[in-house]
DNA sequence: AATGAATGAGCCTTCATTCAT
DNA sequence: AATGAATGAAGGCTCATTCAT
């Protein structure tokens, strides 16, 4: 309790905020549940953020800028762009594994609280495609891969991952499949999709 | 006569209650709305669902029993496994732009509505991947396909399917990409992984 | 108590609202206290009123019926407009001494509730103008009255009635004057500004 | 210097409540949007006044002033008790016209605040009926006019004005009556119910 | 002199649910 | 089969005020 005292509120509220709602679903978040978890007053949350939808932006925020910042890093020590793209794909994966809360809150994106998301973060936010793009247009210019339009390759290279990934998050995967395997299988399938594939079967 | 009443108030309820998601979303849906929406006392419900999450439940088992019988139907029709992939992926995905609201339904599974989904209804949703597992099953002993593990190839086929259209009806797909173009090139990408590249490159 | 629940639970808010608004102000009332002094859980004034303002509405709406219909009773029993004008001045500051709560209730159209007052009970309040209106109408006609704008005279009239009031309900009233012979003097003195002063000094 | 910025805070304070009175109405006035408004902390209100209170007593004491100073020096200015009343009147309305809210602020002391308003300012409220009073008492003596009950006259004639520029300002007037039109007729009425009406009819 | 942190009380409203009829 | 009455819980939010600094 007084270590959790040294931490600050705010991030203490965020912190709480992430722990509802992964488990609690994202409609179930409130500002009350929140106030209760860290033992404060509900109104104290109004103390650093202006409402609820700031509150939830943030943590959005957070957790996109986070994953934007590892893939950066990520992309910036791999010269090859097949190569990159596949370490991009891994550092994707590894950021959903380690940061299961931080990854589904990114694709909270998709529900109501996205309409109310600043259109000046929304373009942050896309900084990982951006990088991805570069990746995918270096590759075409070297002749490492094909693609007409390396925008939406890179956007669909990124929905491939994130339905794999949601199906694992959210353990909808059938039992009798190991995780692991189907991660390895899907990604390696996803990856062979972008690059040429030189010589006759893989 | 009074059976038909009794029927047609269930259906109503039903109806009205995929109506007001298609409206203002899942987490909008009360109890409330649906009564006033079909000019009957919230109480009425109750003569039909045990409660509320009886209800999504069934809502929810529709709509993945509306989408197994398409695929369903569409399999039966077409005898080369190849050609049989593509067809349930272009069936799901049409299903999934006709019907972005039951889509969108079917993957309330994952969120809390789910963890009280019951475990015998959740058997039955799976039949969809049973015929996706079985068409797999039938191309690698066919020769035109090279899979270990069927069933899990065909969790990671849907798994990166549903990646796509999920960013497609979420909205979060960059507006300078063709929504139409994004989902065929998706689509061959990703039905490609799946079938032995006869020749060199495609 | 069990003799109050005979009477309906609507009319029981209403009698409370006005009594919390008369004694405590506008801007104090709120659906909990009034669910309070009544013995019932705040959520069941919504069975009878959609929000807070249409609870407000209906309180008007009704006092100024009550205040309407009294003046058009009196009003239909007195032929010569001169009288009728003074009985209809003696029927309103009637009813103000008798319903003190319901007057100021109706004054509260000045605030800010009244903005979302709607228009068309706005015309049914008015009713009670007309009735003056047409008292001096016929004044003039019958050369017993000289205006030349009997509407803007009738307004006239009951805003100077009205300032004396609303000075006596206030308790703004100096307490060395006496309250009925403030209230005596001050309609005579309204009331003579609208007849003719026929011979000389009055 | 550090007194002229204790000074300033203390007016700026003051200041800010009035415009926001002004655009919001008085009940819409709260503390934390008076510290935002002039760019303070909220805490800082209470260095200058007791609480929310104090504060808005200090408010109509301010406007109950000025009002009473101009009507104070337009009344130095006139000799002729008739040609005083009627300047007096005047000036009332004129006051109410150019600061409507001020105006209203001032009989706020009607309402839930005004229970709490200091008995020793409400004396000094008083002085603007003195000036009436004295200026009916002369023009009684001078024989202008003729009033039993001079106070009670004042207050009478206050009462009538008041009535007629609450209409006025709260907008209830019917709008196909000419606002000025209706002050001045009002006015002229009401100055006329206090003196002699010397020759036959007016 | 001025502030930031914190709070408890209160606001209107919506909701799922129960119960007697 | 269907309803109306009623409720407790909860929600987001604003507010005046206190307190330590």
């Amino acid at each position: 309790m007084d270590e959790n005292k040294d931490i600050s509120l705010k991030r203490r509220i965020l912190d709480a905020s992430q722990e509802l709602i992964v488990d609690g679903g994202y409609q179930n978040l409130s500002l009350r549940k929140i106030a209760r978890k860290i033992g404060v007053s509900a109104t104290s949350i109004y103390l650093h953020f202006d409402n609820k939808d700031h509150l939830i932006h943030t943590l959005m925020e957070k957790s996109i800028d986070k994953l934007n910042r590892q893939l950066m890093e990520r992309a910036r020590e791999i010269e090859n762009p097949v190569s990159r793209l596949e370490a991009l794909a891994r550092t994707y994966i590894e950021f959903a594994l380690e940061n299961p809360r931080e990854y589904q809150i990114i694709y909270l994106v998709s529900s109501d609280a996205m309409t109310r998301y600043p259109k000046e973060k929304f373009r942050e936010a896309r900084r990982g495609y951006e990088v991805l793009t570069r990746t995918i247009e270096e590759g075409v210019q070297s002749g490492l891969m094909e693609e007409d339009n390396p925008r939406l390759a890179s956007y669909s290279f990124w929905a491939q991952l994130h339905g794999v990934m949601s199906v694992v998050l959210s353990r909808r995967l059938d039992n009798r499949i190991d995780r692991d395997e189907f991660i390895e299988q899907s990604l390696e399938q996803i990856v062979d999709g972008f690059h040429i594939r030189t010589a006759a079967v893989r």
